[in-house]
DNA sequence: TTGCGCTATGTTACCGCTAACGGGGCCTGC
DNA sequence: GCAGGCCCCGTTAGCGGTAACATAGCGCAA
């Protein structure tokens, strides 16, 4: 163990360490492994060789604080297991991939109190921006971000007022384009199954709108069912099934999300049921599972790539460009009807 | 935006500023903030007060920096939109919960550089521990990792060398499991659907062992067919149309995972195929998703979950008491046989 | 009253790195 | 032949906290 090629240190490694190696001071080695300012090409070698040969790794803590500078961005989300997310992600990471930026994922479980307290933690690393879903914080939350003097960007909603930026879609919109298009379709009998969630505000607000515009056309939903928590597609099954012997002569189903409507849709064939004759379906997000189906689904896509992607850039602008203002951006989701909803 | 309580400040908050709004030194705020030392209740809740109304967050930057204490956990995983990470996730984010530490996560694509690049980047923070799927890893990874001086736990995978402790199932065990059952229910003509990926090291040793365990049988697999991308559930339809095409006298349809046998069990129903009666079918990582589909499908779950709760106690163990060992745990997973699977 | 010990707070010296500046050697032009 | 500039590298002074130690003030027993 006192072995000097030992695969345990005794303590562990810094810049000095790496300059005594080498011969030079502590500075040209932090130039070298930062590729700032000049050094010459014979230096640059030696010093790279000696680093690898300590296996070093610069201590990105001192780094940070003694250049004020952090290369990170925060990312704060509900869930992981929705499937909306990772999607995100890769829309961020992607961008972010080519910038020196690095995405840091705080999850919330959908809980007020759990985002404050991951934003909280989240800027006490000082990041250079952070990327946040939804418009709903606490008080507290929305202080801290407003304080906080780097780029905010609030995602996949734009139904209210944002901190700093903003992109994403109306979901109350979205809500209204479905209602309006099933309407269309001859659909009447309506009904609704979601979420128990009362902090999925997006879900709710899709939710108002369609039923705004249900109301607009002298309707009104003839049912609804909500869950929590289990397999969405299960549940997509059982509340369908519920709703079905509960409403029998509905002629629609709504749904809050592709999963649990991709559930309704297996439970309607396996009964039988003439889709989109009889009964019409429809879910939200436009999730890739769908293009597995017998049938596809009727959705409406998030645009939950470009949402990531252009927050992303707006983070990266912001840090590059100093003095930009804030930038809300809306995108427009485009309906899919797919083969669950009545064409003409 | 002068006004003094703007949301815009002129510069940082520091603890400097805290101690002179309450009145006492800088060492007594940051004992106050952290819970840490003897404050009179009156002295702590005045610093609590101006703490908060200037809005301060602390600086952890540097408080890592001073007390060479980071509380991040790094996790790095080839994939967030694979179903299996995240659950992971969640385990480990319920036992760290109540310990203080933090996961980071980190995820490489299945890309062997890139995981290098993830772990470089995450080593620089100085974390207390890192998990990381998978046991195998480039060189220099390994290096890193067994140099860092930090507790180091592999997840998901025991068939190989760990570099300190690691959690995880033997997929070799699996496959070899999965086709003893199989064989054992009278299929003798099998096939088998995966990805394509040549560096999904976990998916590649169960078909290691289930084509070993075959061996022995007597037997070998009767067509094989893989995919790259695009939707799973997709492209289990399309390679079991392909299959099935092909060799239309196949009995056994084994899928590298859930997914895309979940597509495969889909098209078979579709096409009124006896199942299990002439062709049976399983997968393998017991997803949720499989709850709600019309028959189920045979899976060994690989108990995800578990593996990043223990894989989270493994690093607060090793945080809380220094001089504990590395330590591996085999868990094993366990067989389904739904209902694609004849039984007897 | 004296002195001990405890509690509550302050002081000092870093943590490991980088911004900013300084300066030696060498080349170049006049 | 020497001033001026450029390249390369070193020195200095922090960044914003915290560990460790120092110390003031007080209560209390002897």
């Amino acid at each position: 163990m006192t072995n000097p090629t030992s695969t345990e240190p005794r303590r562990a490694l810094t810049l000095r360490d790496v300059s005594e190696a080498s011969g030079v001071s502590e500075m040209t080695v932090s130039r070298v492994l930062r590729n700032r300012g000049d050094v010459s090409a014979a230096t640059r070698e030696r010093v790279l060789q000696a680093s690898r040969a300590l296996g070093y790794v610069p201590n990105k803590i001192a780094g940070a604080l003694a250049s004020q500078r952090v290369n990170l961005v925060g990312v704060i989300i509900p869930s992981l297991s929705n499937m909306v997310f990772p999607e995100v992600m890769t829309g961020i990471s992607s961008v972010l991939d080519n910038t020196g930026l690095q995405p840091v994922v705080g999850v919330t479980n959908y809980l007020p109190d759990r985002e404050e307290a991951v934003l909280y933690e989240m800027l006490s690393w000082r990041p250079s921006g952070v990327i946040i879903a939804g418009l709903e914080h606490t008080a507290p939350a929305r202080a801290m971000m407003a304080q906080a003097g780097i780029p905010i960007v609030e995602i996949m909603d734009i139904d209210g007022q944002a901190i700093d930026s903003a992109v994403g879609i109306s979901h109350r919109r979205a809500g209204r384009q479905m209602a309006e298009a099933i309407i269309a379709s001859g659909y009447r009998r309506i009904a609704f199954m979601g979420t128990q969630m009362p902090n999925d505000f997006r879900a709710k607000k899709r939710l108002e709108g369609f039923e705004e515009a249900l109301r607009r056309n002298g309707l009104a939903l003839v049912d609804r069912e909500f869950y929590d928590g289990g397999s969405a597609l299960l549940k997509g099954r059982e509340m369908t099934a519920a709703v079905l012997r509960r409403s029998p002569d509905v002629d629609f189903l709504y749904y809050s999300n592709d999963m649990i409507g991709a559930g309704g849709l297996l439970y309607c064939l396996d009964q039988g049921i003439d889709v989109p004759g009889k009964v019409g379906l429809a879910g939200f997000n436009g999730v890739e599972l769908l293009d597995g189906l017998p049938r596809r689904l009727a959705t409406m896509d998030a645009c939950r790539l470009e949402i990531g992607q252009r927050a992303a850039q707006i983070i990266n602008a912001r840090n590059q460009t100093a003095d930009l203002g804030p930038d809300v951006v809306e995108l427009f989701p485009t309906l899919q009807p797919g083969d669950t909803i009545r064409q003409f």
